[in-house]
DNA sequence: AAAGCGGGGTG
DNA sequence: CACCCAGCTTT
């Protein structure tokens, strides 16, 4: 048996976390089919999901998203508001719009068949090309992602780590006999034993290479990376119909854009809410009526507070269920019935 | 290089 | 609450 130090050679790690792999790694749906040729369909929406999002959140979505649509001639041929649909509480949904672009690319050329024309596609980026080149077409390109970035930054004991510095040692470590394998068996690692908050060191097969492990405080590694404060919004919003029925306007910009929602108006510091409730009455012509609640809810970036109002206006109500929501409107939807719950509770 | 983009899990 | 998650696009 090879002793690692923080210096073990390449091999001896490949083959260490390969064999891990091989007895440990995970069976996703995502993963059928044979080590490098995989259906180069279900890893792409596979990883457009995964971007941001945990592989227990992931998985949900997944099966839902390719039952909807089964091929990418399906997703191609799709409504921009059925994939929203599809999308509906995963978040960034961004991503959901450019695989629908990116698909009808794909329908009239061809899937990709290198790094290069897929990171080409809207919504891929370098990990994204980097994993399905090496999963479905075989190519030797290492991925970087959360996963890789810390299990790498513990092996070599690096508090700091830059994306340069992340990518050079990926690459210097990737298997290039299973370069799909290697690239799954960093971020299973990382996602199930090199865990961030409590690694479990005693299940590792590099814990005897981890210079972090050495250090005592393998969870130490690496530093937090410094975040933005969360922004406290308010906002007005009116509820004309009921959470059934209501009047529903297509939000657009970055933030939500593309999603339904309920009618909104912008509180500006300091302002009273009835100011801009008397300003998103005039847009829509609709008289005010009481205060039904105020929802919250946080964003990473920032903290929305929506002070919902029953409204009335002649306008057409629109079907709540078929409506790509995000979770705030869902919550402000809510609110009739909770005021209804609220009165038998006393 | 940094900001903006969802929503939920974990300790 | 702080920090993170199979990141990408825009500024």
């Amino acid at each position: 048996m090879t002793p690692f130090t923080p210096a073990t050679p390449p091999a001896d790690l490949r083959r260490a976390l390969l064999a891990w792999f091989d007895a440990r790694g995970r069976d996703l749906p995502w993963r059928r089919g044979p080590e490098g040729a995989r259906d180069p369909y279900r890893v792409w929406v596979a990883e457009i999901l995964l971007q941001q999002t945990q592989v227990v959140r992931g998985l949900h979505y997944y099966d839902r998203f390719l039952a909807a649509f089964p091929d990418v001639h399906a997703l191609a041929a799709a409504s921009e508001d059925a994939v929203l649909k599809a999308w509906e509480g995963c978040g960034y949904y961004a991503r959901a719009r450019n695989l629908r672009r990116a698909a009808q690319h794909v329908a009239a050329e061809g899937f990709p068949s290198t790094y290069d024309g897929w990171l080409a596609l809207p919504g891929v980026g370098p990990y994204t090309a980097a994993a399905i080149s090496s999963l479905a077409c075989g190519e030797a390109r290492a991925v970087n992602d959360g996963n890789v970035r810390r299990v790498l930054a513990r092996v070599h004991g690096e508090e700091r780590p830059t994306e340069a510095w992340v990518q050079a040692r990926a690459d210097a470590l990737l298997d290039p006999a299973r370069p799909g394998a290697w690239n799954e068996a960093v971020m299973d690692l990382g996602a199930t034993v090199c865990t961030p908050r409590s690694p479990h060191c005693a299940e590792c097969p590099l814990a005897a290479a981890c210079a972090a492990r050495a250090s005592g405080h393998p969870e130490t590694y690496p530093a937090p990376k410094v975040r933005p404060a969360v922004q406290d919004v308010h906002a007005v919003a009116l509820l004309i119909g009921d959470e059934e029925r209501a009047v529903l306007e297509r939000r657009s910009g970055s933030l939500l854009g593309g999603l339904m929602g309920l009618p909104t108006e912008p509180l500006a510091a300091g302002e009273a809410a009835a100011d801009a409730l008397a300003r998103v009455c005039a847009r829509l012509g609709a008289r005010p009526g009481p205060l039904l609640g105020q929802v919250t809810h946080t964003m990473t970036h920032r903290r929305v507070t929506l002070h919902v109002y029953a409204a009335d206006a002649d306008a057409p109500r629109q079907s709540v269920a078929q409506a790509a929501l995000s979770r705030l409107d869902v919550k402000a939807l809510a609110l009739p019935a909770a005021r209804r719950g609220s009165l038998f509770a006393g």
